[in-house]
DNA sequence: TGTACATCAGTGAACGCGCGTTCACTGATGTAC
DNA sequence: TGTACATCAGTGAACGCGCGTTCACTGATGTAC
């Protein structure tokens, strides 16, 4: 009766297991190729514990697969910010963004497909800042901006070239995956070749 | 034993029934919004059927959703033939192929998706003549090259440029329905503003 | 024309499976006194 | 320092479900003679 009611002191276990089940859920999507394969029974074997233990931790399935999103995009928007370090000017700058956007993809298709392809995983209505996907887009228009502006002082609106520019690296990312049956040429130079069709250079 | 196996007439109700289970196929993705929604007992309810008579005219599950993508395939490629009709020079006509494919991406998110963002719908590597998808990119490709060359005689790989342009189309199809929280100026314009940076107007 | 019978599309019941999730529990941890 | 006990992460068993697929079957259709 007297006694009160105290908080303990968190034991270290509990966030240590959460970040291994977000780290098995990885693998077990990279595995199956597909956010869809993600199973609980999966990431509990592949966590190596027993399947209600994740319910600790996560209130149930969709909560899961969103922090393995939100770590996913985390990854994204520091590849994508690394492959800037040392640009020479802001074309190289956002030539660089543009290629490292490309790799990324490439090297990852089953992530750049759950981040950009998977409307389950769309951010919401209203631009929301501070997600990590709002971070990145905002990172790509500045950088289209400082080119353009670098460029000429009249010009077409950035935000509208941001867009076609994401849209073309959105399908140069995704078609030669789903359509290799095309001979694609190699996606850097094709990259190059659309920031100059859209008045993106040095 | 003296009687002659002969083939019996084909009596119409397999190739009816077989028919209408593609269209049941196609109702069930539809109403589940992604083609792995696609179960055979949701399919045969829809049909009025029992799951196992589907087996009379699919050697399996996967057999019945190529089915559907083949023709939902043809869907799209007569959705972009029939756009073309009266248009009034080459640069029409590119247009309103363009316009039409973001219109059908539009009115048929789930059927885009399934036809170009899923690698498991992929072509087979090398390209195969005959295919929906392969008339469909050949239309493409000619209707920009015809566009280059009523333009000037000397000028960039209508190929790449053929390549770019899709990219950018799939990437105004797709981004707008995964990244809502962006506001997308509408697609027609963006179309427009693509066709002209990549050297293509009447 | 009549009848026996081969054909074949569709049925009803069942199989084994993996799934998400719930439940009562165990046993180690660390605190109150 | 010792001990009773609250906390809590993880367990083992089980639930109900929907799935793809198989099987022996039924009963209408249409043909051979």
């Amino acid at each position: 009766m007297s006694q009160v009611q105290r908080r303990r002191l968190p034991r270290g276990q509990g966030a240590r297991l959460r970040q291994e089940i977000v780290e098995a859920a990885e693998r077990v999507i990279a595995a199956s190729g597909d956010g869809r394969g993600l199973t609980i029974r999966a990431v509990a074997t592949s966590a190596g514990v027993t399947a209600p233990s994740i319910y600790r931790h996560f209130k149930d399935k969709s909560e899961l697969l969103q922090a393995v999103v939100d770590s996913r995009f985390t990854h994204f928007g520091l590849a994508l910010d690394s492959a800037v370090a040392g640009a020479a000017d802001p074309y190289d700058h956002l030539r660089r963004r543009c290629q490292a956007y490309l790799r990324y993809a490439h090297e990852h298709p089953t992530w750049y497909r759950m981040l950009f392809s998977d409307s389950t995983m769309g951010w919401e209505p209203g631009i929301v800042p501070g997600l990590p996907g709002f971070t990145a887009f905002t990172a790509h228009l500045e950088a289209v901006k400082a080119c353009l502006e670098a460029g000429t002082l009249e010009g077409p609106d950035p935000f509208r070239v941001a867009l076609l520019l994401w849209a073309g690296l959105h399908g140069l990312s995704e078609l030669p995956v789903t359509k290799p049956g095309i001979p694609w040429p190699p996606a850097e130079e094709l990259t190059d070749e659309l920031l100059a069709a859209l008045g993106l250079h040095a």
